[in-house]
DNA sequence: GCGACAG
DNA sequence: ATCTTGTCGC
C-alpha cells in the first residue's frame, strides 16, 4: 500500500537540523488520541507462539503465507483487525560493504499469525539517539512493503511519543502510513516515570511525563507509560517496558493494547515474533 | 563544559 | 543492536 505522506519519509541524507525539523513536522501531523475503533479485547493474543516450532524460511523481500486450516479449528474473522509487529536484526558485513538491516513484519489476526515478511536494506547512517527513524525507518518501510496484509495497528520496537520532539520511530512510521501505531521500548529515552519502576508486579504501570528534554510538549504531559509486562515471583527482576503512542492512539490505549498483546513473555507477541523472524531471516543469509 | 540518550 | 556458555530459577 502506498504511503499517505511520502513527503515525510525519513531521508538518511538530511542534515541533523533537517532531520529534527522533519520530526517536528511528524509530531505536528501525528495524533495522540483514539481516532480508531481498536478494542484491546479485539486484538488480544491469548496464547504465546512457540518459537521452537520453527518459523517459515524467508527469502529477501519475500512474504510467507501460512497453511490455512490445518491447525486450529478457529473460524477466522476476515474483518477482525490486523496487528503487525515490526523489528530488525543487523548484519555486519566484512570490510568494505556497508552493514545491513534485516527487517521483519509479522501480521496477526484473531490472535494468530497470518503472514510473515522480511526485507534486507543497506544502512547508511549510524545510530544516533533521537534520530533512530532515519536509520531504521527505511528498512521498516521495506518490510511493510513486502507484506500483503493491511495493518490496522503497528507495533514498533522503540519509542513513539516518548521522544525529544514527540516523533519517535513508532510515530514516524505511523504517520507515514496514517495507521494507528504504538511504540514498545525496552529502555527509556526521555521523560520521567511518576513512580520508581523497580521490582513491580506483572500488570503494574505508571505514567511517563514530559520533562525538560521533551522540547515540544509542556512539562508534565503524559507521553507514555512504564509497563511491567512480566515479572518473576522471586529473585531476578525483569525490567519494565516503555510504551508510548505512535499515531492515532492515546497513551492509555497504547498500554492497554500492548497489555492485551502480551501472552506470558516480556515482549508483546507481535514484537516477539518479528524479533525472532528477523533473526531467522538474518541467519538464513549467512 | 558535563550529562543523557530508543536500537 | 551485536559478540556468546553456562547457569540460576520457575
Amino acid at each position: 500500500m502506498p504511503l499517505a505522506r511520502p513527503d515525510l519519509r525519513p531521508d538518511p541524507s538530511l542534515s541533523r537540523d533537517e532531520m529534527e525539523a522533519l520530526q517536528r513536522d511528524i509530531a505536528a501531523a501525528a495524533t495522540f488520541d483514539d481516532d480508531h475503533a481498536l478494542d484491546p479485547a479485539g486484538v488480544a493474543v491469548s496464547e504465546a507462539a512457540s518459537l521452537a516450532d520453527g518459523l517459515p524460511p524467508a527469502r529477501d523481500g519475500d512474504q510467507a503465507c501460512l497453511d490455512a486450516g490445518t491447525d486450529s479449528a478457529t473460524a477466522h474473522d476476515a474483518d477482525a483487525p490486523v496487528v503487525v509487529g515490526v523489528d530488525q536484526a543487523f548484519r555486519t558485513d566484512r570490510a568494505d560493504a556497508p552493514d545491513a538491516a534485516v527487517s521483519a513484519a509479522v501480521a496477526f489476526r484473531d490472535g494468530d499469525v497470518i503472514e510473515y515478511a522480511s526485507a534486507t536494506t543497506p544502512l547508511s547512517i549510524p545510530y544516533v539517539p533521537g534520530l533512530l527513524a532515519f536509520r531504521e525507518g527505511g528498512p521498516i518501510l521495506a518490510a511493510l512493503d513486502a507484506l500483503d496484509a493491511d495493518p490496522d495497528l503497528l507495533v514498533c520496537d522503540g519509542s513513539g511519543r516518548i521522544h525529544f520532539r514527540e516523533a519517535g520511530l513508532a510515530t514516524h512510521v505511523g504517520v507515514l502510513h496514517d495507521v494507528p501505531s504504538v511504540g514498545v521500548a525496552k529502555s527509556l529515552l526521555c521523560g520521567e516515570p511518576d513512580e520508581p519502576t523497580d521490582e513491580r508486579p506483572a500488570g503494574w504501570r505508571t505514567p511517563v511525563r514530559a520533562g525538560d528534554a521533551v522540547t515540544t510538549a509542556e512539562t508534565g504531559t503524559v507521553i507514555g507509560h512504564a509497563f511491567q509486562s512480566r515479572q518473576y515471583p522471586t529473585s531476578k527482576r525483569v525490567n519494565p517496558l516503555y510504551v508510548s503512542p505512535g499515531h492515532r492512539v492515546s497513551a492509555a490505549s497504547a498500554v492497554d493494547l500492548v497489555d492485551a498483546l502480551c501472552a506470558g513473555y516480556k515482549l508483546p507477541e507481535p514484537t516477539r515474533l518479528a524479533d525472532a523472524y528477523a533473526d531467522a531471516a538474518k541467519r538464513d543469509e549467512e
